[in-house]
RNA sequence: GGGCGUUUAGCUCAGUUGGCUAGAGCACCUGCCUUACAAGCAGGGGGUCACAGGUUCGAGUCCUGUAAUGCCCACCA
């Protein structure tokens, strides 16, 4: 669009257009920038680092859209507000890809060793690593990009290596060997957060294990018979009579034939199974725990791989679930397999790759984490940070007050390598931030670093105080820190969240964030989470630009809705805490109001240009009814938003603004100034500059959820009507809506008795619009109409509306005033207040009539008994409070008069037949 | 096994501390291409608020229980 040609703006808003042009301008302006400033208070949110290998799907688009819509209203709020970006590198998840690509060319990471794959890893993340960014810059997100960090960047990876090493030193972190999760894919530990349990239809297979000098058996259940291998003990409840004497003599571990002690442990259920237990104490964590207690031998049968290791005798070699197969086969035949039950048990799976988790008896690192839990309980619990809803509180609670200690070593390349060295001399072990070149103790420069990395979720515990620069003690820090509101989903409350408070306290004694707005999941047309493997995703891109993607199978096209329509839509159906059930289709909500919005722009842009709008003040005695009413709503929608806006009510900001937008200026503002502005003069100015206003405002209003379409509309706006307020010569807007102010409430605009005439006006004209649908009259033709009000209040109160119901109403020669007769062949509508008839001559049908009438009648008949029932009852007029039962006894008299009415208006058109 | 949600119109969902006749979008019916908008305008139909008790003058809203459904946690060999 060039200057002053919006005759020329097309009927339908093309998001396409507009889009990527805005988002330059602000780039190219440094609208997203956010420096120290004293004079402005700090609004921060930190992005939830998508993965490098991310791609942006739903989820990421409902979470930064929130995000977004947070930040730009604040910043419009006159914070100054910082949306700092980054993304995460994801240790086994960017592995894993850089691992596939490798494996298409036919190689493995060994072949080209640590160093050479590690920096395969890097071009990996610099060529794509950008992606999901870019993706979100197609979102609208108002990130300052030039603060742009990397999980693994300089910074931040000094960040890592000063906490690992003071968590050490302090005693927080420390080696051991533990059973620990690992993953036979992935050769790596996982923490128990990481481990998915999944509910799968197993089975118990009872084995016989013969007792020592005797022809008898024990009978144990087990729903993974290859541990058997590994077994060291048989334990059974020290209550248990049955087996009390048994307890202290061996029973022959079958196949291996190992003598094996019985012991009694109370962990045991007697009255699960036989009541006996095989212990292996190296591959379950409950069996690990009894063998500590009973000093038992740990013996691990499966191997990193997940294949049985020598200590598996002649099934060596064998994968675990082969092995398993084979050895029932050996079970069977030598006949001490008692029986198989069907037994439905949770298995843990990889989070990573889905495949079955091993508990698997290992050195690890781990961080002890009672000390910094108690921390975050106690902060939390003194209501430094917030959760909304609030119920996720006492979920995050339960998983700190329950930690178990953090095991943070991961057994792959690419990630944040372990600062410890060892000297391979003297074996001192060294924990320094710096690379070390000898050992402080034998001089030695034959050291060796640590192999394992850290897990990911580590240096995203640091996220909001690394980001800003720490260790170092900067001024970012503490201008920005703590941060504002932290969003994300509840997925990972524990992973990141919990995590995030822990180390913020330890580190920067204080929180890292006041709020916790946690969001719904998006989840599909069916209600099923979406995934790749369902296919059943929606991709934000395709909505947004166009394009088509598999869905569900076959090909899904889509036109492209738009930035803005995407994330209305989103902030439409985000309500607090509910899961969002998503079809593409949904999006047309936000694609029909930002068009909704555009062709009133338009309207009012084409008529701006036509008539001759100065710059003088508008006065309050200029404005004339309609002007007054919109005005006031204005100030009541304002309200309405920022309050949403405080307290991450998404749904009813957009209810708001789609409601004013939709109902209250086109419906019936633009419709009641049309005449003026034709009419020329100054009543034309006055609607003029109305019209330019309150769109300049909600256009503000709607900025932080339509950032794209706002800011095309009111630049155009601007060329048409620079001066955007009612007074004389109106301060000058600056060049970007996103950098103007939030609307402000004038008081003295408010005005409720307008209000209410308006309501009055409303249902007037509903009524006629209504009698005239029912009874066909053709719309052109204009119908008198008889107001027939209950008092002189009701008169006063739209008398100088007449003219303005008749145009609204297609009506003419309309008769305001208190008992006036009902006029012959008259159709009629009882409101509050008053009755409308419509004269209908040749139109009336007086069966139809009859029937409309009489259908209102029995409606009214029915609550006005109810409101009886209600005064009567003592305890209503006695308890209530006044206002509410004065309010019933004043609806009860115009229910009366509205029945009376309705009553005279039945016996009237009898006599009329 | 424990914890937390959800159940309101044909569909998807609002309904903030209990209080006027329970709302919206989509879908549906009727009439309109009325020079901002058919992605639209005007009008309309449609709900024993899952069920059963209880508290209260008054319950969609609070309490107890039941049923369906979903999510999370848990050492169910």
């Amino acid at each position: 669009m060039s200057e002053n040609n919006s005759f020329e703006m097309s009927k339908h808003y093309t998001p396409q257009q507009v889009e990527d042009k805005w988002y330059a301008k602000w780039e190219q302006a440094e609208c997203f920038h956010s420096q120290i400033d004293a004079d402005k208070k700090p609004y921060t949110i930190v992005i939830p680092p998508p993965n490098v290998t991310g791609k942006l799907h739903m989820g990421h688009a409902l979470n930064n859209t929130l995000q977004d819509i947070m930040i730009r209203a604040k910043r419009m709020q006159g914070k100054n507000a910082l949306w700092q970006p980054g993304t995460d590198h994801a240790g086994i998840a960017t592995q894993n890809v850089v691992e596939r690509e490798l494996k298409k060319d036919g190689m493995h990471r060994d072949d080209l060793g640590r160093e050479k794959f590690i920096e395969r890893v890097w071009d990996w993340k610099e060529e794509y690593g950008a992606s999901i960014l870019n993706q979100l810059k197609k979102l609208g997100s108002s990130c300052d990009w030039s603060r742009e960090r990397f999980t693994m960047d300089e910074g931040l990876s000094k960040a890592v290596r000063t906490v690992f090493v003071r968590l050490y030193k302090e005693g927080l972190i420390y080696k051991g060997r533990r059973l620990i999760n690992w993953c036979p894919k992935d050769h790596t530990a996982l923490a128990d957060d990481e481990v998915e349990h999944e509910d799968k239809n197993g089975k118990l297979w009872h084995i016989k294990y013969p007792i020592k000098d005797s022809s008898k058996f024990l009978t144990v259940a087990t729903t993974r018979p290859e541990t058997m291998l590994g077994d060291t003990a048989i334990a059974v409840h020290p209550d248990d009579e049955r087996y009390t004497d048994l307890v202290g003599t061996m029973v022959i571990l079958p196949i291996v034939e190992r003598e094996i002690p019985i012991i009694a442990d109370d962990f045991v259920d007697p009255k699960f199974g036989t009541g006996c237990v095989k212990v292996t104490p190296a591959h379950d964590p409950t069996d690990y725990e009894c063998g500590l207690r009973n000093n038992l031998e740990q013996i691990i049968v499966i191997g990193p791989d997940g294949t049985m290791t020598e200590a598996a005798g002649k099934y060596q070699g064998l994968e675990r679930f082969r092995c398993r197969e084979k050895l029932v086969e050996e079970l069977e035949a030598k006949k001490l397999l008692e029986k198989i039950d069907e037994h439905p048990h949770s298995v843990g799976h990889c989070y990573r790759c889905n495949t079955v988790i091993e508990p698997y008896l290992s050195e690890q690192w781990f961080v002890k984490m009672k000390p910094l839990a108690d921390k975050a309980i106690a902060a939390t619990e003194a209501k430094k940070v917030n959760f909304h809803p609030q119920r996720w509180e006492s979920v995050y609670l339960s998983w700190l007050t329950n930690v178990r200690d953090w095991c943070i070593s991961r057994q792959i390349w690419w990630g944040h390598r372990i600062p410890v060295w060892y000297c391979e001399d003297c074996g001192e072990e060294i924990v320094e931030e710096a690379d070390p070149t000898e050992c402080p103790k034998c001089k030695s420069s034959n050291l060796k670093q640590e192999e394992d990395v850290l897990d990911t979720w580590f240096s995203s515990a640091l996220w909001p105080f690394s980001t800003l620069g720490w260790p170092e003690k900067t001024e970012d820090l503490k201008y920005y820190y703590p941060t504002n509101t932290l969003v994300t989903d509840r997925g990972i409350i524990y992973f990141w969240v919990a995590r995030m408070v822990m180390m913020g306290l330890h580190f920067m004694k204080e929180v890292p964030f006041s709020d916790v707005y946690i969001h719904g999941t998006i989840l599909d047309e069916f209600g099923a989470k979406m995934s790749k493997s369902k296919g059943n995703g929606i991709d934000p891109i395709v909505m947004i630009e166009g394009g088509t993607q598999q869905r569900l199978g076959s090909e899904f096209k889509c036109e492209g809705y738009g930035a803005d329509a995407v994330r209305y839509t989103l902030a439409a159906l985000t309500t607090e805490g509910q899961d969002i059930k998503l079809s593409p289709t949904r999006f047309e909500m936000g694609r029909n109001f930002i068009n909704k919005v555009w062709n009133a722009s338009r309207f009012v842009m084409m008529n701006l240009t036509e008539i001759e709008l100065d710059n003088t003040e508008i006065k309050t005695e200029e404005l004339e009814f309609e002007d007054r009413w919109i005005l006031s709503r204005l100030n009541e929608v304002i309200y309405d938003t920022s309050n949403a806006i405080d307290n991450f009510r998404f749904i009813d900001i957009t209810k708001a603004i789609y409601d004013f937008t939709w109902r209250d200026y086109c419906d019936w503002y633009v419709e009641m100034v049309k005449s003026r502005l034709k009419s020329g003069g100054r009543s034309s100015v006055v609607a003029g500059r109305v019209l330019a206003w309150v769109l300049d405002n909600l256009l503000r209003l709607l900025h932080p959820i339509a950032p794209f379409f706002t800011e095309e509309v009111w630049s155009e706006l601007g060329k048409i009507a620079p001066n955007r307020g009612l007074g004389a010569n109106s301060a000058k807007a600056g060049e970007f809506i996103m950098l103007e102010s939030w609307p402000v409430i004038v008081e003295e605009l408010r005005n409720t008795d307008i209000e209410e005439s308006m309501n009055r006006v409303q249902n007037v004209v509903r009524a006629i619009r209504n009698i005239r649908a029912k009874f066909n009259i053709p719309h052109n033709d204009k119908v008198p109409a008889v107001i027939n009000a209950a008092n002189e209040k009701f008169v006063d109160s739209i008398k100088n509306c007449v003219d303005q119901i008749c145009l609204q109403a297609v009506a003419e020669n309309i008769e305001l005033g208190v008992n006036l007769d009902k006029p012959k062949l008259a159709a009629s509508e009882v409101l509050d207040g008053a009755q409308v008839f419509v004269p209908l001559s040749g139109f009336m049908d007086v069966e139809l009539e009859k029937k409309r009438v009489g259908k209102d009648l029995k409606v009214k008949e029915k609550s006005l008994n109810a409101l009886k029932a209600k005064l009567h009852n003592e305890g209503f007029i006695a308890k209530a409070p006044i206002e509410v039962v004065e309010r019933e006894k004043e609806r009860k008299i115009e229910l009366t008069r509205q029945i009376q009415e309705l009553k005279e208006m039945a016996a009237s058109l009898e006599s009329e037949n």
